[in-house]
DNA sequence: ATAGCACTCGAAATCGATTGCATAAATTAT
DNA sequence: ATAATTTATGCAATCGATTTCGAGTGCTAT
């Protein structure tokens, strides 16, 4: 092997004649050494190419420079925003980021809390797999005063900061705005009803319908396990077959809502005319879709900066109290998958398309 | 603050008179420990409730168990495939992964190469930001032997792994797909050329124009800095105006091909009778959108997955030799956005759907 | 002139796990 | 029965950076 020996404190000690806790405290701009002595041991690190071992530092300061991610898969646009969003905002203080998936398993789950734990992870920026139930495997965090911070699909009650959107006003305006534009039977797909973010929507749509004089039909209402293309594409032939099938969808994901326009353009079902369609979570194919999918968007990105930003000041202060809750804006974008009526809206016209690059 | 202490290895060999060396060994399964040894101090440990600070194992063994992640941006579908793919197979040997994006900017990618090298990390996972001209800040790793696996974006002649697709060929196919679907004047959208992708991309649409009895018409080519959606517009815009426009594209990417897409449909141009386009990339747009885009398939979760299995194979080994190139097959899928004659075609028809969840 | 203070810097302990060398006991081989 | 192993464990150094005590120098104020 052709490994260069690394250069550390003591190689620089021994190199200018000074102590390594000089060296030490000269590299961190310590107020105890001259200026002169900082601009010299600086410059000759520099020279012999030394680089800070960040373990060492991490071990004596008993803390890691590390953001631990905990999601469930990084291939979704949502998930994928929000790490990026934490990543650099982390970055930008100095912070690495360690990543986890779960793949929604719940078991992954309680694995990757260990691994996270056992790499002394300053903060921990968290959302739940579709299968967890039990919180137990956060325990370790709290008890030790490392702050959490729950996004999106948070659990109930635990001592923890959370970033979160108004799930419910959003099911609830989503759901509004389908039957001003005339829907009069809308269905609903809906996640696992034990994550929050799928019950409170689903409580928003219950309550648009009631409020606007509508009942809550238990065949319009289909609860999916993942949500996925198959299985909307399953619900929405289901829908359409019934003896009286709906005018309109509420899904509580993008994936699923493209499937139902996608299911019904072939079998000659018109959207929005015969069919109106919203969305949940403004994911490209939502613009890419034709017609464009209306949805609600979430500020992927941003919740993931702030929630770097919530261990950073945190790590600041010294108290361990962090009930923090940041409940953040959604926005209802309307595109042609939901807008019957000509005219005026209430409600701003949604972005039509989102640039990316490869 | 309310933190419980951390029980270390020191804490149980206290509480079972028993030397540090042994509590440590026995929790590795060291041969010289007896198995009944074994068994009480990893029962006393757990009751201790113990948890190990890799931090100071990694100190130790001065390598971190940790792979690094360099990448432009993760809010990308092959970007996030191929993370996704090295974080599972390093979660599965216990390693962690830490993620860096330079959002295509040279100077982070810099700043994100010390940052990781400071983290003493075991190997490294790297796709160039598209500036990146200049790779001497690699160097470092390979002075200390730490094994980097360039993946797809690679620059020439570093002493690494690689692990890509072959683009002249996928770029060769494209184009002839094309041509064999009755295209006579084919643009192309090519991506910056001193990325070799992209060159290697035009390489394979040029040569196989020329193959085939075509002439190269630089009118034709269209040098994008970034492939985003607005620059695929506005180029086909400047295309379609031009006195002799083209009747086929291959873009180098699925967002600039899929923008040509919208907009000859919105402007009266019949995809794929007027213009049929090719892609590259099979993002899920490309399924979503209509009609459908013919496009290049990447597998590039398995590419993550090979990336990060060099590294463990290469820490096994004592020799320093790193030269390894993994070459990966690409799939031509072929959809309705260039399919003009029908019949059989003598290649796979690509899928149509995939499914996806949230 | 001497106490008081600011400024520079060093010695040595510390963070927690690992491991080469040494030791002692137990087992096997000759 | 004695030598040769094998088994089981401990001592102490080590990884590299940080930090608590000090200690020494030079300067100012009284």
């Amino acid at each position: 092997m052709n490994k260069k020996k690394e250069i550390t404190i003591y190689d620089i000690a021994k190199e200018l004649s000074f102590s390594p806790s000089t060296i030490s405290r000269a590299l961190n701009d310590h107020h105890s050494i001259s200026d002169k002595t900082i601009k010299l041991i600086k410059e000759t690190a520099q020279k012999m190419g030394y680089r800070p071992n960040s373990i060492a530092a991490s071990l004596r300061n008993n803390k890691s420079n590390t953001l631990g991610i905990m999601i469930s898969r990084i291939n979704r646009p949502f998930i994928a925003s929000l790490i990026s969003g934490v990543e650099s905002r982390a970055r930008k203080a100095g912070y690495n980021v360690i990543i986890t998936q779960s793949n929604d398993i719940y078991k992954n789950e309680v694995d990757n809390a260990q691994a996270l734990y056992d790499s002394r992870i300053t903060g921990l920026v968290a959302t739940l797999a579709m299968e967890t139930k039990d919180y137990s495997h956060f325990q370790q965090f709290i008890d030790q005063g490392t702050p959490i911070v729950f996004v999106d699909r948070v659990p109930k009650g635990l001592n923890a900061y959370y970033v979160i959107i108004d799930n419910y006003m959003a099911g609830y305006k989503a759901t509004k705005h389908l039957i001003e534009q005339g829907c009069t039977r809308i269905a609903h797909f809906a996640g696992a009803q034990h994550r929050n973010i799928y019950g409170e929507r689903r409580k928003g749509y219950e309550d648009a319908l009631l409020e606007h004089g509508f009942t809550v039909d238990p065949e319009l209402l289909c609860e999916f396990s993942t949500l996925s293309f198959s299985e909307g594409k399953k619900a929405t032939k289901n829908l359409l077959a019934l003896p009286n099938p709906p005018d309109g969808i509420f899904s509580a994901n993008d994936t699923a809502a493209v499937s139902a326009i996608m299911y019904a353009k072939k079998h000659g079902v018109r959207v929005p005319q015969d069919l109106a369609i919203v969305g949940f979570n403004d994911d490209p194919i939502a613009s890419i879709v034709d017609p464009g999918l209306s949805t609600v968007s979430h500020p992927a990105q941003k919740m993931g900066k702030i929630s770097a930003q919530l261990i950073l000041d945190h790590t600041e202060k010294d108290d361990d109290d962090l009930t923090e809750i940041k409940m953040l804006k959604t926005e209802l974008l309307i595109r042609e998958s939901s807008l019957r009526k000509k005219g005026p809206v209430d409600l701003p016209l949604g972005k039509q398309q989102k640039a990316d690059t490869n």
